[in-house]
DNA sequence: CTCCGATTGTTTGGATACAAATCATTTTCA
DNA sequence: TGAAAATGATTTGTATCCAAACAATCGGAG
């Protein structure tokens, strides 16, 4: 939310709307470089290693939580990844057409879908990955290695508190 | 990413994908907490000030930004709020149906449109925005005071880093 | 002056995401 | 047992978003 004009320029501005009001610009300085930061290196790691492999954000996402939990049943996708069950069936679809998965039906509970890489994905995934995380480890070494687990339980903190709001 | 599992949990299952390989799992809990909080932080603000307003998150950062630095060209409420032109197009037809603000053209150049609040918009934001600030500190005070310049500063950073890479 | 390339906003087409409705199956409990 | 409630995945309809193509305008080289 914060662009181009630095944070000093911008609380500036909106000290001139509000002068009655008391704002929190450290708040804001907070929630707007959240969302700015995981823009930007969602569009860096979906140009980076996605995009060559022709995988979208959900469609990795997908495939990293299946390699890493198979066999898992499909809602268990949908928590990990944090996505609906309906965008799920789609991009489900997708990659099964793909021959990066498969789907198959509980035998216990015929309600469930069971979901598992072909060899054709775990193929992919072993390559897929490993450049993942190296663009991960770049992004995360812009914070110095000693302050990496300290931000990445605060991350952790905030999301906790913003989804017990629900 | 790391979702109902814990990270330790995903570890563990990680390194039974890729016992040869080396993953960088602190990098990796940096970014998928990254992605979750940014999620997370969104949702919580839609539902508790947005939804009410019947405002989509970008028509609310379309509104702020024009709000805050009008009159303003478009191209610039673009890059301010990160998102593309033709996106900006659309919902600034709903917002000027909506009579929140209106298009002008310039008179230096054909091109460019301005855009300004309508005193209604002007209204709206006026109330609107101090609700918003009130959630955005309730999020940041999940971390200690103290140590909020400095995560908004480590965000800052990765963002920086991370739109250098296009 | 007059092209011609650059810039800007809009339109178009397609991908993505989700809520609500629907269909199938399982569980509950009277 | 069996009807109703609950659960899970899919379908449907709608909203959002973007890249690429397009139209309008500007500005400079010749």
């Amino acid at each position: 939310m914060a662009g181009p004009h630095t944070l000093a320029e911008t609380e500036r501005q909106v000290n001139q709307k509000l002068v009655h009001k008391n704002i929190n610009f450290e708040a804001m300085a907070v929630t707007s470089n959240l969302f700015r930061a995981a823009n930007a290196v969602r569009n860096h790691l979906e140009r980076t290693v996605l995009a060559k492999n022709d995988l979208s954000w959900t469609a990795f996402v997908v495939l990293w939580v299946t390699w890493i939990w198979e066999p898992i049943e499909t809602r268990q996708i949908a928590e990990e990844g944090g996505f609906s069950k309906a965008t799920l069936t789609g991009v489900l679809s997708t990659l099964e057409k793909r021959g990066l998965l498969v789907r198959k039906k509980s035998k216990e509970d015929g309600r469930l879908v069971i979901v598992e890489l072909t060899s054709k994905g775990r193929k992919l995934m072993d390559s897929l990955f490993p450049a993942f995380n190296k663009q991960e480890t770049a992004v995360a070494n812009v914070v110095a290695s000693s302050k990496q687990a300290q931000l990445a339980e605060q991350l952790r903190a905030i999301t906790k508190f913003a989804e017990s709001r629900d």
